[in-house]
DNA sequence: GTCGTCATGTAATTCGTTACATGATTTT
DNA sequence: AAAATCATGTAACGAATTACATGACGAC
């Protein structure tokens, strides 16, 4: 999931701005699922209309600066399509708690507590946060989605009640360096 | 969370070379949380040596190409448990589904099903790879994660199962480029 | 004899972020 | 008077990937 998908994907849902983009993937629902900077939407919307997927009609309101507002065009609604019936590349799970909870044999009891603590925070927060957004929007696919987040934030932050204090209690068994045994098929000198 | 603390926190687990690292985030129970490719590992254990954190033997065995066996050194160590002690980045989430899903109202129902579809089969299989790993690997911190990342799985397979025909529902309810409301106060310009 | 595994490394390229540059208007 | 919002864009930099380059040995 590219920059580039993404914005054909925001902009099917109507015309927009560059900062509008901005603002949709910072504030509101959409926030959860993607991020772009202004160094990369500007460019790309720029390459878009180069392509000819999208085109712009400029608006300058009173006492505000122009504004650019981007829409699809025929090529753009096709290049959409395509792009969301590719095969999916399968969600990277990327977590610094999980490379954390990796090394528990390794660290202070205090910092493995304190993460587990701070994790839960977090995620307790995030839930409380779509809780919010599931109470005030109603809208087909944004509902959804939301619904799906909080089924994922409940069942996280129930593992992590349950079974928190059964990582917390690995910290300390293992010295850094030493032969702690974590995959003996994937150490290629050794034949062990 | 980035290549070189990645490595850090392997080391950590004992002695290995660039290209045990790639095994053990290719195969095994690694795999699921980092990945990186030879051209960042190489580049990154050199720099590390250069800065003292890590050393290493030369390993010649018959008939085999020379091996670098990269340990941890004491500022390794303390390296390690900085990088591993600061305040975590939180988990972004971001996939390609996600997007797919905000999008359903433009698609037309048979990608929408597909990709469900995919999307299911896609993850029973990384949930039977994760038992079998848990069939056969007891060992403390591994085991952990891997009961994480099976109970993660589950309770995305079950809501799956639960609402995915309630967004496979929403196929072409809608045309893109037009007006469909997302985030009403994310854009600038109109004022309605 | 070709392919896969073991093993290391460099160069080119891609994708994206941060910081910089500009400038009017509204809010504090 | 300072800061925030609106609005667009470029330049420098970073982090990582893919592709390239090399070479021996064992299996089929």
């Amino acid at each position: 999931m590219n920059i580039r998908t993404a914005c054909l994907a925001l902009l099917a849902h109507g015309e927009a701005s560059g900062y509008d983009l901005k603002k949709r993937w910072t504030e509101g629902p959409f926030s959860r699922f993607f991020d772009a900077s202004f160094g990369s939407i500007y460019p790309t919307l720029a390459k878009l209309e180069q392509e000819g997927l999208v085109l712009f009609r400029q608006e300058g309101q009173a006492g505000k600066p122009l504004r650019k507002v981007y829409s699809l065009t025929e090529s753009g609604r096709q290049a959409f399509m395509e792009a969301l019936s590719a095969p999916p590349e399968p969600d990277v799970f990327r977590s610094a708690f999980a490379l954390l909870a990796l090394c528990a044999p390794f660290l202070p009891a205090q910092v493995l507590e304190r993460a587990i603590e701070v994790r839960l925070n977090d995620q307790r927060a995030e839930l409380a946060e779509l809780e919010a957004i599931a109470s005030t929007d109603t809208r087909a696919p944004i509902s959804w989605l939301v619904a799906w987040g909080i089924h994922h934030f409940r069942s996280d932050i129930a593992f992590l009640e349950a079974k928190g204090a059964e990582l917390a209690a690995m910290a300390g068994s293992a010295e850094p360096g030493g032969t702690y045994e974590v995959c003996p098929s994937c150490t290629s000198g050794a034949d062990a």
